[in-house]
Formats: structure tokens, C-alpha cells, sequence
DNA sequence: TTGCTTCATGTAACCGGTTACATCAAGAGC
DNA sequence: GCTCTTGATGTAACCGGTTACATGAAGCAA
């Protein structure tokens, strides 16, 4: 037995289908003992409007779409979070995207969207501008996050990568470190390439050495990166990783190998994701709120489904959480803003 | 300028909206040429398909709702990671759906669901029963996933939860532990409730004290708990939480009292987190497959739109990840099959 | 040529809502 | 009594697809 419909309802009410919309509507031009008795009947038979049929008459889905490259690990699960959170305070609903880094299959999904969600919050850190802009619905609202640099202004959401790579490289000098190895994300992901840009810059500036390993984000490639420096016996004080995984990765390798932390090597991230504080020693590492960081890109999308106007580049920049993993700078040492200890 | 329609192809390529829906979804009985003729003009014209309008006619969205109580922690986030994938492969969207845990706003957001998505993967350990059918779509295909126990069969998955706790009890029995303190979840937690209950009843027949402490399944509690206990100068060998974030709790503050873990207390924890191995010591734990369960919840779901009969409470039983924070047992004592040492 | 089949194409109904506009009754003003 | 206004209610078009059925042309056999 299938679902009752307006239909079905305002047949058994005796009136007509504007009737019951109109009641179940809270619209104000109807006969309050009408709408009660229509009310009445509605839930009797159950009725539970067709989201869909109501979605496409109204031209609106109360829906906004996520587009993420990857579910894994926490950094998109804390975003998740915070934008679930806003969105539903906002009284919207969330469609997953995830582009299992398949372009081309993203591009499908992408299409998928149209009259599904009412705009998207895009994270794609690993596309080019120009693929992304080809595909995306030329109509549909969209804030990018963590997209590459392009043409044009538009709705977007930046982490500031270069600066939150500097402000690490400055807190391990600081800290006394003078052999820097720093183990990058994948070449095609922008975040990755303006981590290991900032980080470039800032040992350049402050004469420290460089070493540079590829890595994937993943926390394997982390203790890769440590097994290739063993082997080679090569001589370093700190290792930055592009991401938290990657620096847990490094961190584990480390104690295995039975090389103290900080005190022989130190060890920072990138992301503050929550299992940094938990792990032992505890992980340096560079800080948004991550939470806070996808809710805005709800709050702004909002605005846009809406009709606002918004053509701003906004960015935040990281802060530097010092915690065991480095060695503290000496007090008075605090050129640049950072911060100690832990926010909670 | 709003998206092209099907009847703009229709008329820009001189046909019928039925030839256009035709060449665009691969129907055989239509002539090469028109089929790419058709198909030029609607790439010319940047048409793409909208799906709410295509969902209605078809009365299907290949979507699904996906229903959890909360997006904290890996937990939720390995169990979305494995629907997704799962999803992805069977052509499916995912809408996601978190309850927040109040019961009124869920019920709502349950009736948005229809004409939304073709069926729901429900999770809801803090929901009766009752409550959750009373309000369920009728006709709506669903698949429970850890509810609380009710009447007649449906199509559900559960993670055996009491013999999951009896394992983590012999386990600690066996590794020497005789006092035993169960840091529980959420009273209204069907899964919590269990845990408890294994936990009761493997104490009761191996003859371990059993001292049990309220908790909410966050790591604070787990914290909190500890220092109950300390406040008490409470005796106990083990700790016992029914979930891994408060286990970490635990093992932090314990770690912070300068109490030796796992010589002077065990910590065991439940559902194997990815960041339980990552931290030192790293917990023993129950473990079911978070993802695998996840995208089994999907296969069924999908079963079920396409009409399969399917009336199996399927189970999960969790087996016993043996880490550092727990003593080993003596080598021939494996009464019940243990796992020792780390998957992956 | 006629009649029948086959196949490509078009027409229009339908999915289940919303809503502009038409209609109609009741009350007000004269 | 008549017109005008006001407000409740109904009718039907519309959102943008899909598809059952109608149509008509081509192919083939007799």
C-alpha cells in the first residue's frame, strides 16, 4: 500500500488539494476549523509529504551538497561535523560527495547534483580550477574550499597553507632545530604544494637546512619517510609533515627506532586533528578549527542560495599549538603570534 | 539565465521531449544520427538533466538516508566511510541525517526523508523502539543498525555487544585482573545497556569484583571516572570502558597520576578506533570491522529497494584486539579465540 | 495494390506537490 | 435591492522529467 498523497487527503477531507496544502502549510487564508479538520485527516491517514514533488514545484531542495575528496580520518569528519551542525541549524540537509580522487567520476557526480541540492560547499583540493569550473553547474551557488588559485573572484574559503608552514618552520627554529626534513602530501593536492612552499620559504629566510620527502597524507608514508632518512643514515633535528597523519606516521617510526622526541628530533603536523593531543608525546602542530572552518562554508552558501551577493576569498590562518612533540622556545622568543599549550 | 530544460533541447534539435529523454538515456529504439544529433545539441546548450524532476517520475532518487545519532569521533566516521564506499559502488547518494540526540527534531527530520531518499541505513541506540517505528514511513525499505530490540522481525545488523564485553572480561580475567571497574555509557544506550550487561554477567561467573561508574561515552567521563576513583582511594587492576574515547580518557588521567598501565591497571576499551593503536600505550579493545559494517548495512538497503525479501537480524561478533594496555594471558590459556596483536 | 508488421517518433498523461487566478458567498454601503 | 469588497475555497497550470500509447512511414508478402 503505497503512501497517501495530497490527493488521497483531500478526497477524504472533501475539499481540494489547495485546501490541504494550505492548511498543512500554515498559510493564513484558510478557516481555522477547515485546517484543523484537514489536519486531522492528515494524520490519520498518515500523510507524509512527498519531499521531492514538494522540492520541485518550490524550485528548492533545502539541501546543499558536499564535495570531498576522501572520508578518510579526521580532518573530514570534524569538518563534516561542523557543517552537519550549522546546516541543521540552518534547517538544511547534507548530500555526501565523496570523489574517491576519480576526476572524471567526480565530474558524473557533479552533474548528479542538479535538482538535487540547492548549492555546494566544493573541497577539492586535488582538481584543477579549470576541470572544476567546467563541470560545476553554471547556476548553482558554490563556495570552494581549499580549491586551487584561478581566475576570477568567487564565494571561497581558504586555509592559509603558506603561513601556517612558516609559522611551524619558525616555532622548530625557535626551538633550536637546524635540519629540517620535511615530508610533503601529494604533488597534485594544493594544500600539500603551499605547505611545502611556505616551508621552503621560511627555511631560505632563517638559513636552515632542507630536505624534502614525497608523501601521501597517509600515516605509512610518514614512517616511510623515516625508514628512507635511516637507511641513508642522514643527519636531522626536526620533521614537519604536511598533515597530522603523516607526522603520527613519522612520530611511531621515531620511537621505534628508539630516537627521542623531541629531544634528538622533533616532530610537527599540520590540521590539529584530535588524536594529536592523545598520542605520546603529544603532536605539534599547525590549527584551525576545522569544526568552525566547514560550518562557515555552510553559513556563506546559505547566503549565496539566497541570493547575497559574495565574491570573497576569505582565509584563515593557522596557529601554531605547541605541545611535546618540539622542544619550547625559549620565553621571550615570540616574534610571531603562537601559541602554547592545548585550546580543548 | 536558468539551466536548460529538456524541452529547450527538444526544440533546439527539432524534436520531441521523448526523443530527447530517449537519446540521453540509451534507449535502443531511436536512430543513430538523431541519437547524436540530440546529444550535440544538448552538450551545445550545457544541458544537464535535473534530478529531482527525473526522481519524481521515476519515483526512485538513488539516494540514501542515513541516520546516526552523532558525528563525533572516528566511530561515525568509519561507519560513514564504509556506507559511502559502499554506496558509491552501488550508484548511490547519501543523505545524511544526524539526530543530535533529540527525539522530536529526529522525528521531523525522519518525515523529510520521504520522497528524499528510496530507504534509510537507521542507527539509533538512544531511541526506543517505539518511538523510532511510530514514525518511520511505512512503505519506507529500512535497516536498523544496532536499535533497541522490538517486536518482529526486520531487516537489522547488530554488533553482539554482550559477548563482545564477555570477551574483554575473559580477556582481563585471564591477563590476572580481579577487580574490575566498567566505566558504562549512556543509560539510554542500547549498546551501552549491553556492554554492561556482558560485562555483569562474565564478573558474576569468572568471580571478579565489579565496581561500575556512569559515564557518557566521551573521553571526559572516562577522565572523571578515574578520578572518582582516586578521590575513593578506590583498589581495582582493570578498567573496563564501554567505549575506546573514554577508555583514552581514562588511560590519560591514569598516565597523569603516574599509575603504571597495564602493570598496575589494564585498560580495555570498545569498538577499535583507528587512534587506539596509535596511542601509548596502545588499548586493548573490542573490534568489530567499523567500515565493513557500515557498507553491509548498504548492501542490505539496496537488496531491499530492489524488492528482495530480507528479514535477518545479522550479528557481529567483536573479538578482542589485545594491545599494550592490557596483560597478556599465559599462552595456552585461549579458552575463548583471542587475537593478539594488531590487525592491518 | 492491399494488408500486415516493424520501428522511429510524437503527443499527452503522469509523478505529487504549489499557487495564480477564477469563483462564489457573505457582509457592507447606498 | 443592487453593487462592491473581502475572504475562503476550488480549478487547473506548472515544476521537469518519463513513458504508454497513438501515429505514420517503410518494408514485405501475397
Amino acid at each position: 500500500m503505497p503512501n497517501a498523497t495530497i490527493r488521497d487527503v483531500a478526497r477524504e477531507a472533501s475539499v481540494s488539494v489547495a485546501s490541504v496544502s494550505r492548511a498543512l502549510n500554515g498559510a493564513t487564508n484558510i478557516r481555522p476549523e477547515l485546517r484543523d479538520h484537514i489536519r486531522d485527516v492528515a494524520k490519520r491517514l498518515g500523510y507524509v509529504p512527498h519531499a521531492g514533488a514538494r522540492n520541485l514545484s518550490l524550485a528548492r531542495s533545502s539541501t546543499i551538497g558536499v564535495v570531498v575528496p576522501d572520508l578518510h580520518g579526521e580532518f573530514f569528519s570534524e569538518l563534516l561535523r561542523g557543517m552537519d551542525r550549522q546546516a541543521s541549524e540552518l534547517g538544511l540537509h547534507l548530500l555526501l560527495m565523496v570523489m574517491h580522487g576519480e576526476a572524471d567520476r567526480g565530474v558524473t557526480a557533479l552533474h548528479a547534483m542538479r535538482g538535487r541540492v540547492d548549492g555546494l560547499v566544493v573541497m577539492a583540493p586535488q582538481i584543477t580550477s579549470d576541470e572544476l569550473f567546467a563541470h560545476l553547474p553554471k547556476s548553482m551557488p558554490s563556495v570552494l574550499v581549499n580549491c586551487a588559485p584561478h581566475e576570477g573572484v568567487r564565494p571561497e574559503l581558504r586555509v592559509d597553507n603558506v603561513a601556517g608552514a612558516v609559522a611551524v618552520i619558525e616555532h622548530l627554529a625557535a626551538g633550536g632545530c637546524r635540519r629540517i626534513v620535511h615530508v610533503a602530501g601529494p604533488e597534485a593536492n594544493i594544500d600539500a604544494r603551499e605547505r611545502l612552499r611556505g616551508t621552503r620559504e621560511a627555511c631560505a629566510r632563517l638559513g636552515l637546512e632542507l630536505r624534502v620527502l614525497q608523501g601521501d597524507f597517509n600515516e605509512d608514508s610518514g614512517t616511510a619517510a623515516i625508514a628512507t632518512l635511516h637507511a641513508e643514515r642522514a643527519a636531522f633535528d626536526a620533521v614537519f609533515a604536511a598533515n597530522d597523519m603523516m607526522a603520527v606516521g613519522a612520530l611511531m617510526a621515531l620511537k621505534r627506532a628508539g630516537i627521542a622526541v623531541p629531544d634528538q628530533v622533533a616532530v610537527a603536523g599540520f590540521d590539529n586533528i584530535p588524536l594529536t593531543r592523545l598520542i605520546s608525546p603529544a603532536l605539534t602542530t599547525a590549527s584551525i578549527d576545522i569544526a568552525e572552518f566547514g560550518a562557515r562554508a555552510v553559513v556563506r552558501l546559505a547566503g549565496l542560495i539566497d541570493g547575497a551577493a559574495d565574491d570573497t576569498l576569505e582565509w584563515r590562518a593557522p596557529i601554531v599549538i605547541a605541545r611535546e612533540s618540539t622542544r619550547q622556545p625559549p620565553k621571550n622568543t615570540t616574534e610571531n603570534p603562537i601559541r602554547r599549550g592545548d585550546r580543548e
